[in-house]
RNA sequence: GGGCGCUUAGCUCAGCGGUAGAGCGCUUGCCUUACAAGCAAGAUGUCGCAGGUUCGAUCCCUGCAGCGCCCACCA
């Protein structure tokens, strides 16, 4: 047996951390239950990239799902936290590629068959990582089910919602403008292009007799018509003749269209439909001819004529020095102008004309937007639904291949013979049209994002109907970062409802991004980026997961500052020490097991009506995904009303020598002090871990509980410990704590040392509160730390003395202290000035409400009495310290 | 160009139609037999600006300013 005395003096969360999460993990505490009865909770983890590292949004978006799913756990739910990587295509693939390139090895080289293998290697070293990262924060999900984007099973589906939705028509292949990225080489969606304002220069040229402004002179090359507005009448008369395109000499023809600005500019746009998404419209409109005029790599292919081999940026040059030598280069202004890049590797996106897969969206999309209409998705913070809904309204198709090696290898056949399309489960073997044997598999893959969003089913076994997918789909609630929104939530709801007639979920919680404590985004290259594991070793993953969840606003980005965190680390070693405290004063103690309610003292009754309170609202707080108010009142509870006031309260008791007395306190402090680790334990699991089996380890009562913290009852306002609570007791208390607080007061402001034990004297008329001071004499003296307290009803002699009226509804109490001997009386004449002036601040203003007829005639009833009271107050304190004064002076 | 959000103590942030809050920092006094990662006391705010609604606004409404984010093809 633990004897309390060996407990260490500060909380080790080093030597507590791994113990515990392994005993967990012996225990399967984490594991979902096929066949429980009990009502489930399913959480579907984000999956992390699979060659990822932790960062802050991980550590974040663990500590919030982790703290709902123990606290469901605990309030008896089947919970199901599925965790699972994602193979994360073009990230992982420039990962790998770049660590190949630093072995001097290029991918082309290797072929398809050895990067795949590199690719899977590379896997298998660094892959399991980012788990043991997560459990190092604590996070208790069934890791017997992890999954990979890539598994098998995972891939299946995949492969048959590509085929269903080609069959459906919802698929379909064709050549298209899309995002391409010259360094990935593969083509990007919408929204992997991130667009940046930047300083860029509108050039004027020379077109024949017109004069058009580009920001891209080098795409002239491309050029196949010049546009001008329908009703500008400058050019009325050009519209449908021809212009020599210069440079090329190529003939083009004037067009009107009515996407032109007639006062931008001159008037007159260039048309480059193969390499602007603007363009490629208006050339649509017109049939217009579209020319190519960069290869995969941005680089100049032979439409470019003697431009052929540049760079674009090579180009540019050559072009404006050539257009200049031939006096083509009218003007150059500065212009503001974005550019999209890659969101992966940062490279320009060029615009290109290309053959790619794309999924018809609008028909996935409506009713996407329908069941967030209706509320049967509810976002939490509600203002993101909007965001959702937007994005949805607007939505363009969804370009789904990607010319990457790494990923979901599209199942689709081409015939080099009638150039059919095969799409099918199994891999063909001859053409479904001509039964041509030439055929060979599309080369492309699939975006990460077409796997990501079958996540919710495919996990739990789709497209079999499996019991585990009847259990837990839907999931309860999806937590994740803003940023994910459109990538993964959206399209989540699109694949949930279409392929499997249901939501994936019932609530989006969204919180924001971790920032640096200037607000800046944390990445490498700015250099400020915190790592949630060295944190971790410095302060404990308790305290961590306790300052998350406490700055996590309501979907605002946080500004993480290590100083809090500090706090929060003093926070957890309160908690173990306010523990090591009760242990040791009960030392020898046997705790009664039927705890008489007649024998406690007021400050049991009165501890466990504040812990009822805040069961309430620590539970409404986690119900609503209210994370800083829970841990909010939980601080406050823990910190200021059972360590300040209760443990304080409770010390003449445990250090005195009634020792019947003891077994009955005893018992509720320790009651309180288990159900106030069972309360913290989602948010805090390590140290309330720690606190029950240390308890249960002494304490025999708990022992016949269950073996974990994690597994027992969250505390409920039903249970029959609570019935021990008085409000009246609270209130008692209460006077108690304004008595000593008014004299610690005196004593602090007058610089009394502590050491010092005073006598006081308290007065009052009233008869009731007379008797709670009385009853109440050992609290006060002991919390005061003073030799004697007399209790009067007359007002004594207080020439030297300090006095101060404390104001408790109608009844006033004056708590004084003789000063004689002990301090000059300067410092509490300060301290009445100091008072006076707080005292006359307040009074006008509750005084001029008063007297202000609108104010009386219009004021609910309530109100105005909680006014006038509060004006009577006031007025006494005033004259009472005005009276003080003048004896002192 | 559209949308969203923020502006409260030196810093990081809660809060809210009825006398302004926390943590850190700061000042003062304490090694008071749980904790100096602690205890007690204290100081600090025209709650961004201007209007409006209201008996009453930091809170609700309008406008403005500053900051941030998201979306958008304006050459």
């Amino acid at each position: 047996m633990t004897k309390a005395q060996d407990l260490p003096k500060a909380y080790e969360h080093q030597s507590v951390e791994g113990k515990w999460y392994q005993f967990w993990l012996s225990k399967n505490y984490f594991k979902a239950d096929d066949s429980s009865k009990k009502p489930t909770y399913t959480v579907m983890m984000p999956p992390p990239n699979v060659t990822g590292v932790l960062h802050m949004g991980h550590a974040l978006n663990c500590t919030l799902q982790d703290t709902l799913v123990r606290y469901k756990r605990m309030k008896g739910f089947n919970c199901l936290w599925q965790p699972g990587m994602d193979h994360a295509g073009i990230s992982t693939q420039i990962v790998v590629e770049k660590q190949l390139a630093s072995q001097g090895i290029k991918r082309e080289e290797l072929g398809r068959e050895k990067f795949l293998e590199k690719v899977w290697q590379w896997k298998a070293q660094s892959g399991g990582m980012i788990f043991k990262q997560q459990q190092k924060l604590g996070v208790s999900v069934d890791w017997d089910r992890a999954k990979f984007t890539l598994d098998e099973d995972m891939s299946l589906a995949v492969k048959k919602v590509f085929v269903d939705l080609y069959k459906e028509s919802l698929i379909y292949r064709g050549n298209r403008l899309v995002n391409w990225c010259p360094r990935c080489n593969t083509a990007v969606s919408d929204l992997e292009v991130k667009h940046q304002d930047q300083k860029g220069t509108l050039w004027h040229i020379k077109y024949g007799g017109l004069t058009v402004a580009t920001t891209r002179p080098e795409t002239m090359l491309g050029d196949t018509a010049v546009a001008v507005h329908p009703e500008d009448e400058r050019y009325k008369k050009l519209v449908g003749k021809k212009i020599k395109l210069p440079l090329t000499n190529r003939e083009i023809s004037v067009i009107a269209d009515e996407s032109v600005d007639k006062d931008f500019g001159s008037g007159v746009v260039k048309i480059t439909p193969a390499h602007d998404f603007n363009d490629y419209e208006t050339a649509k409109r017109h049939n217009l001819e579209m020319i190519s005029i960069f290869d995969n790599k941005a680089i100049v292919n032979e439409n470019g004529g003697a431009y052929k081999g540049l760079t674009s940026i090579a180009a540019r040059k050559k072009v404006l020095e050539d257009l200049t030598e031939m006096g083509l280069l009218i003007k150059e202004e500065p212009h503001p102008m974005s550019v999209g890049k890659c969101d992966r590797c940062e490279a320009v996106i060029e615009p290109m004309l290309s053959d790619q897969w794309f999924v018809k969206i609008k028909p996935l999309a409506d009713k996407a937007i329908k069941v967030v209409e209706d509320g049967n998705i509810k976002f939490y913070p509600e203002n993101w639904k909007k965001t959702y809904l937007d994005w949805l309204y607007n939505i363009k198709d969804w370009c789904i291949s990607r010319q990457l090696w790494w990923g979901h290898r599209i199942p689709a056949w081409h015939c080099a013979d009638c150039k059919h399309i095969t799409v099918s489960m199994e891999d063909a073997k001859k053409c479904e049209n001509c039964g041509s044997k030439n055929i060979s598999q599309d080369n492309d893959v699939l975006d990460t994002w077409f796997s990501s969003w079958l996540w919710p089913m495919n996990t739990l076994g789709w497209p079999a109907e499996t019991e585990a997918l009847k259990k837990y789909y839907p999931t309860n609630v999806l937590v994740t970062g803003f940023d994910i929104i459109f990538f993964w939530v959206a399209r989540m709801v699109m694949a949930g409802l279409h392929f499997k007639k249901q939501i994936p979920f019932k609530d989006v919680y969204i919180h924001g991004l971790v920032r640096d404590e200037r607000g800046q985004k944390m990445s490498k290259s700015k250099g400020n980026v915190v790592d949630p594991l060295d944190l971790v070793n410095d302060y404990g993953t308790d305290a961590l997961r306790f300052t998350l969840a406490s700055f996590v606003g309501a979907g605002k980005d946080i500004r993480f500052s290590e100083d809090r965190l500090d706090g929060y680390r003093n926070f957890i070693n309160k908690i173990w020490n306010a523990t090591r405290f009760c242990l040791t004063a009960l030392e020898g103690v046997e705790l009664s097991k039927n705890i008489d309610a007649n024998s406690l003292t007021l400050a049991d009754k009165y501890i466990v009506h504040e812990l009822g309170q805040t069961i309430n609202e620590v539970t409404q707080a986690l119900e609503n995904y209210q994370f800083t108010e829970a841990a909010q009142k939980l601080y406050q509870f823990t910190w200021n009303e059972f360590c300040d006031w209760y443990l304080e309260l409770s010390k003449p008791v445990l250090y005195g020598t009634d020792q019947k007395q003891k077994t009955q306190s005893g018992a509720v402090l320790v009651g309180t002090l288990e159900r106030l680790a069972r309360l913290l334990h989602p948010l805090i699991p390590y140290v309330t871990e720690e606190v029950y089996q240390t308890l249960r380890n002494i304490y025999p009562s708990i022992k016949n509980e269950k073996e974990s913290i994690c597994i027992q009852e969250y505390p409920t306002l039903s249970d029959s410990f609570l019935k021990l609570a008085s409000k009246e007791a609270a209130f008692e208390i209460d006077v108690v704590k304004k008595v000593v607080g008014a004299l610690r007061n005196i004593r602090g402001e007058n610089r009394i040392s502590p050491a010092i034990k005073i006598k006081i004297l308290v007065q009052t008329q009233s008869t009731a509160l007379l008797k709670i001071l009385q009853q109440n004499d050992a609290f006060i003296t002991s919390l005061g730390r003073l030799e004697k307290a007399d209790y009067l009803t007359q007002l004594p002699d207080t020439k030297k003395s300090a006095v101060s009226l404390l104001t408790i509804g109608q009844e006033r109490i004056n708590v004084i202290v003789p000063l004689e001997g002990l301090v000059d009386f300067n410092e509490e004449i300060k301290r009445l000035n100091k008072e006076l002036e707080k005292v006359a601040k307040d009074f006008d203003i509750v005084n001029k409400q008063l007297t202000s007829d609108n104010f009386v005639k219009h004021a609910p009833k309530e109100i105005l009495e909680e006014k006038k009271l509060l004006l009577s107050q006031l007025t006494d304190k005033r004259q009472n310290i005005l009276a003080s004064l003048e004896r002192l002076s």
